[in-house]
DNA sequence: TTTTATTTGTACGTTAGCGTTCATTTTGAT
DNA sequence: ATCAAAATGAACGCTAACGTACAAATAAAA
């Protein structure tokens, strides 16, 4: 194996590298979660993989390389887990509240907090993690959300002189402080119906906002 | 100099060591909130203070009680930084504004957010550390907000089943995503006329949402 | 079977930082 | 002036981790 400019180039494709590699990158995101960048050890990375530590050395140049390796994964995953479908058929407000649903679910899983956790002490390190993040999930949710209110707007069914301020303010409705509690380490909990009522609560409050 | 407790106790009061305390605290949140917890060296805190590396040591347990402490002096000057005050003869609407924007700046100054950045990365390390933080910023914020809203709601001028929940609902139209986005790391820049906007259209919003 | 890429273990050299010790010096209070 | 508290600098032991070197072992591909 090789690594050209920060990239690594296989030789060959053996499937027992593929394996290692990517066994290599769940343990690093395990290991930086935990104690984020420079408490994290690259013997303990190895050691979590199942592999030596030359082989971490050899398919990642060094442990930068490795953490932006790491985050780069991370945020190619994050599109996948907020989908808004259209779901046509549906009422405005019925695909409000399953985009909301959504979005709290997103943000107020455990392993998420920790993300944003150890995600934030990095970005003065290297601001380039952070627009990886931004770039992966809040601005693909922002385009999305934004799509979904022009249409709406264009079917007459609300109003908006600002879309853009109107999803931030969906967005700020949904999330309220949750967020923020959470991250400083205050256990929230939520049962099935206190979320009901908390989405029903914003989303039919931004609805108000918005009406004709 | 002895600590008890973790507590440091002095022996006598010299205005010498009152300084000297001082500047380590201070060299610490500028060390600290550039590197975070484990990438600060005791050592670049002393040279900073102006201090010998003993020094610190006779007046801080270790590395954990120096940050510790500094995260208390920080978090006991937040209540200072943001007031809602009821601001007697104001409408309901104008108090709010008032409030907004000292939220809005409050938490959009580049301090702020380089230190919740730093701080969420340690909240794993040690939850205490979260604690504070929210004790002093956040749940002041609730506690001022609700008496507000409270008496606005005796005065018959709003209504909410949910004070609490409005309290959120209120805080969360002001800060949209804008924390999560300067956060990681995305410069935001607001003319006052934008802010001033911003600051409108969040708290008509809510009136709206409030009305009687 | 032979060849080549990959992996491993072990051992290094090196650096950085924690926390301590101690002899010496400075400083403020009485 | 005296004395106790406080500060300094330099040295020390110790540990953890970075990143590298190398010879031996393994496993796939030809």
């Amino acid at each position: 194996m090789e690594i050209v400019d920060n990239k690594l180039v296989l030789h060959s494709d053996r499937p027992d590298s593929q394996r290692k590699i990517a066994n290599i990158l769940t343990a690093a995101r395990c290991e930086f979660f935990a104690n984020g960048f420079s408490a994290t050890s690259i013997e303990a990375v190895a050691a979590r993989a199942g592999v030596s530590k030359v082989t971490v050395y050899s398919w990642f140049k060094n442990k930068e390389n490795l953490f932006g390796e790491m985050v780069k994964a991370e945020c190619s995953q994050l599109r996948e887990n907020f989908v808004v479908d259209n779901l046509e058929g549906s009422s405005l407000r019925d695909i409000l509240l399953f985009a909301a649903h959504g979005m709290l679910d997103f943000f107020m899983r455990d392993e998420m907090v920790r993300f944003e956790r150890m995600l934030a002490a990095e970005v003065n390190r290297d601001p380039k993690i952070g627009k990886y993040f931004l770039d992966n999930g809040p601005r693909v949710l922002s385009g999305d959300l934004n799509n979904l209110l022009h249409a709406a707007i264009e079917r007459g069914e609300i109003q908006s002189e600002d879309v853009d301020a109107s999803a931030e303010m969906f967005a700020g409705l949904i999330r309220g402080r949750i967020d923020l509690f959470l991250r400083y380490g205050h256990k929230i909990t939520m049962t099935k119906e206190e979320k009901q009522k908390w989405v029903h609560r914003a989303v039919d409050a931004w609805l108000l906002i918005h009406r004709i």
